[in-house]
DNA sequence: TGAATAATAGAACGATCGTGCTAGTCTGCT
DNA sequence: AGCAGACTAGCACGATCGTTCTATTATTCA
């Protein structure tokens, strides 16, 4: 049961999947290219998932897994509410911004390419977004009820705007290699979270916990 | 001189590779497939670019004429400061809410899908950006010196802020068929210029002008 | 109208695409 | 040690890719 040599072979290849993919695309990432690349024969690589959707799809799934383990893990460590809307904040700015792959973040290239390519692959992707963002609304909504009286703010429209610099975020850097631009990203989550607060309880001024 | 001939049917095929190519991507787009999808042959619509970097670059030139014809044109009619500003913003959400090519606005995905992909293209698509993101930063330098004293706003962090509402629109919508995402889009808008806005001069109610 | 020129189609090229098939090598278990 | 099954490489396929060449049809201008 324990494929030590198979699946050990299958992270390497959708390791370098996911960082080819975020550069090139997912749907431009061809099966060719991406033997060359771990050093293998392209069948030798393609029976291990019997076609390319196949591969898009653990590609995809292997990436959810690394933002789950880098962002939604460590997030989960500051207490429910702002602290860990803040902290989902920073360790997706974090992650993005550091262990990015070659073309960057790899649900915005992915997401950004399939969105117009109807089929499992972008369902999955979609999935996956939607259900990220929940979570973020989630501590949003936590966040601006624990201040009485709860401010109206809409908790939708709050995720929104910080995904929205996230996203903004990454799109800059990769169009002008401007890595100020996290910064920029920084500022604006501070200044949105700051005005959405609830008016008595206000922002931390840098808006880091612990 | 006047190639009538020649130069429809050149805006037809760069109108169809615009269409095309927001949904299936600027570098995925086939030679083949536009053919088709023009009708003529493949060789026959060759000819007129000579090289597939041309053709892109060409789409790349006359989406990028339709935006300034459909966005900024218009907003020139305001004036400048904070009504040419929220103009800009007015008439580039409505831009790409409405007359969206198939696969929502051309520019995201063409950037998204280029921008680790260096050459002559992402070099365009690159300078056309950051071309109109200093014209928005120039309205809302604008806007913002113009009630003293000047706010401690960063034109260049509100229009970061500002260009990522829309680009979280276009993506939302593309990614989860909602519609909705662009009322959300100018709520966080009208959010973002408010609280921005020197504090002595209130953001009129819809910043709309004449 | 006739000559010059632009526009288009057709066929073919080498390369690469995703995908099967076949055979050989390696691994883990008894 | 030997066997079963997982893993991998090689080869070939039809399709499509961008591109070139040649010939034929439209269009423009003297």
């Amino acid at each position: 049961m324990v494929q030590t040599h198979g699946d050990r072979r299958r992270r390497e290849i959708l390791a370098a999947a996911v960082d080819l993919g975020s550069a090139e695309g997912l749907a431009g990432l061809s099966i060719g290219r991406l033997a060359d690349e771990t050093g293998m024969s392209k069948s030798g690589l393609f029976a291990h998932f019997g076609s390319k959707q196949e591969l898009q799809l653990a590609t995809v799934r292997f990436a959810g897994e690394g933002y789950q383990s880098l962002v939604i893990v460590p997030s989960e460590l500051a207490e429910p509410g702002l602290p860990r809307l803040t902290a989902l904040m920073e360790h997706w700015l974090g992650y993005i911004e550091g262990t990015s792959y070659r073309g960057g973040c790899f649900f915005d290239a992915a997401s950004a390419e399939f969105s117009s390519r109807p089929g499992p692959v972008r369902d999955l992707l979609a999935h996956l977004s939607r259900h990220w963002l929940d979570r973020l609304e989630e501590q949003a909504r936590l966040a601006l009820r624990l201040g009485e009286p709860a401010a109206d703010v809409d908790p939708a429209l709050l995720c929104f705007r910080l995904h929205a610099c996230v996203a903004e975020a990454n799109w800059a850097r990769e169009l002008f290699d401007d890595g100020g631009s996290f910064d920029q990203a920084r500022r604006a989550i501070a200044l949105t979270l700051r005005e959405s607060a609830p008016r008595d309880t206000p922002t931390p001024k840098t808006g880091r916990s612990t």
